[in-house]
DNA sequence: GGATGTTACTATAGCGGTATAGAAACCGGG
DNA sequence: CCCGGTTTCTATACCGCTATAGTAACATCC
């Protein structure tokens, strides 16, 4: 095994300060062209790579990449088209300012992501409100762009109004003269199937808000709406969740999804059950993601900009990175 | 701004030496649980919130995080149901390592992730061939995964029989009879539109194989596809390039397709134009994505296990980190 | 009772860079 | 010729942690 080739290697050959080789690679204005070209030919011929990232990040206090923590497995949100463009969004703005996106999965046991990772600042987007994860990024001090997620204290975070756009969906259906309502909603770790108290629900800001926009226009008009509670927001929970409301005596003739995957699964079920959309039930996601453009019947659905969601927290966090850079800390 | 907390300080707040701290943090077994004990609650008074990630990274040697390299734009990637498929499969068999999963663009100008972000070994998927960042990994020496990439000397490279796959593809057609057929096909930066010779598109190892495993079918019967390159993989580029095809004088009867999403824009196209699939014209895409199985009529498709692949990428990819840490090196 | 372990902790020497404050040489102006 | 100002390079001091060897104290064993 050959000794690493590291700045000192260089400046030995060369036989200058090894602070001379590090300028020549990272503050080229620091020294002489002719002799910046020696150090860098130098270094080819010794086949150096350039500075090593991971010593670099510890003496300049940053490492050049950014985290992303997601709910649990990162697979549900690979399989989740509204948690893709999102991500798509925030690396697409990301990009220019060189900054990689590590995905940071809750972790269980021992294994913390979000605790060990090197990054300058992170994303939490969509995460059960306790989850572990959450945590050890605050204790990090690091700057954090809480998104989907009940906002914490200092930090800034990105929501749209889900209750009051849910609440306007509702009142949408009651309007239509909707009385027998069915709710799809999904809910990390509550109790699943037909619940009784559909505000206990616990994890998931979103849903929570969801929920109470729904329920504030059932409920004064006095609409008891059946509420099913999945266990993520995948497709077949929707269609099996449908299926048993659709199946049962007091069918509703409105059903409330809180996705659009969940709808389009709703859709199915309806469709299997012989029904037709919108004609014997009406179905409203939430999203408006491709999904439910996608959808025949075309889905009702309450709009949100996920992109610009994923935009406008990219250019927060940035923000709030150099702010902590120049010394100015937002949050004691 | 109060000074940083370390191991130092709290090793002079209890009075041993930092070893003993880090030991505390690192390595339990190394003192007696009643000092550890002290030790940490100690640190826990100093808000002390564990190693510092990058310092112990430098000091380790390693980083605790993987980078995957994508071609072009990461938004690509994320709009892609194979790829993420693919990111889906290797984050879930990344977890129980502890290893995180950085996005790596291509980069460009002066940004080249693969250059600049810590990591310990990293994923190529389906890259350009001369893509910078490829060329950068390597120089760093790090332990390198390609993925639907053409093999490279001595890294391990995980790929189907695309030629195979694609040639049994096209006898399939060739055997119904089929005479006129079109070939859509994706080219990160070839000519695009209808092209002459199609073997000469630069870039996508995997769609030139498939391009050559259609050849070997369709030449010895003497067949001359009609062959449009589009930019990339989207559906919407698919129903164009079948419009273009299908639109034309000697309308082709079969159309082969590269991926399964430019065949469901094929068939989106098709639809559009009044053509029955496969009565009017047979389409055949590849991938076997989820998408293949939405699609109406259903799509005839060559299938590949993307999950498998990522699977068995990241089991060699960590075989391999841990080789180079136990010194053993496979590529000299 | 001396060879041989084990346990619990410490001292030293890095890991591979960068920031910062100089020092030396050069340059034009009064 | 001396002064302030640049340009170019160097010396020193970290960044915060870990590996490794070593020391001292106490057991163990024949």
């Amino acid at each position: 095994m050959v000794p690493r080739v590291t700045l000192q290697t260089i400046a030995d050959r060369v036989g200058v300060s090894r602070m001379t080789v590090s300028n020549a690679f990272s503050r080229p204005d620091q020294l002489s062209p002719e002799l910046r070209q020696r150090i860098l030919s130098a270094a080819d011929d010794l086949g150096y790579v350039g500075p090593d990232p991971a010593a670099r990040a510890l003496a300049r206090g940053r490492t050049g990449a950014v985290g992303v923590l997601l709910t649990d497995s990162l697979r549900d949100a690979f399989s989740d088209e509204v948690a893709t463009t999102f991500l798509a969004a925030i690396a697409d703005e990301l990009e220019p300012s060189g900054l990689a996106l590590t995905l940071l999965s809750s972790g269980r046991g021992d294994i913390v992501p979000a605790r060990d990772v090197p990054m300058d600042g992170a994303f939490v987007y969509s995460c059960d409100t306790n989850s572990p994860g959450v945590e050890w990024l605050r204790r990090r001090k690091l700057p954090v762009v809480f998104v989907d997620h009940a906002p914490v204290d200092g930090a800034p975070s990105i929501n749209i109004d889900d209750r009051s756009g849910a609440r306007a969906a509702a009142e949408h259906i009651v309007q239509l003269g909707h009385r027998r309502v069915g709710i799809l909603t999904a809910c990390f770790n509550g109790p699943h199937g037909l619940v009784a108290d559909p505000v206990s629900a616990t994890g998931g800001h979103v849903a929570t808000q969801r929920m109470l926009g729904w329920l504030d226009a059932l409920e004064p008009v006095g609409i008891r709406p059946a509420v099913v509670q999945l266990p993520n927001g995948e497709e077949h929970f929707g269609f099996d969740g449908a299926r048993s409301l659709l199946d049962g005596d007091e069918r509703p003739t409105a059903l409330l999804c809180c996705s659009d995957a969940i709808a389009a699964g709703a859709v199915r079920a309806a469709d299997s059950l012989g029904l037709q959309v919108p004609g014997d039930v009406s179905i409203v996601g939430f999203d408006d993601s491709l999904l439910a453009v996608r959808i025949r019947p075309a889905l009702t659905t309450v709009r949100q900009d996920v992109e610009a969601k994923g935009r406008i927290a990219t250019s927060v966090l940035i923000t709030q990175i150099e702010n902590v850079r120049a010394g100015i800390v937002t949050t004691p």
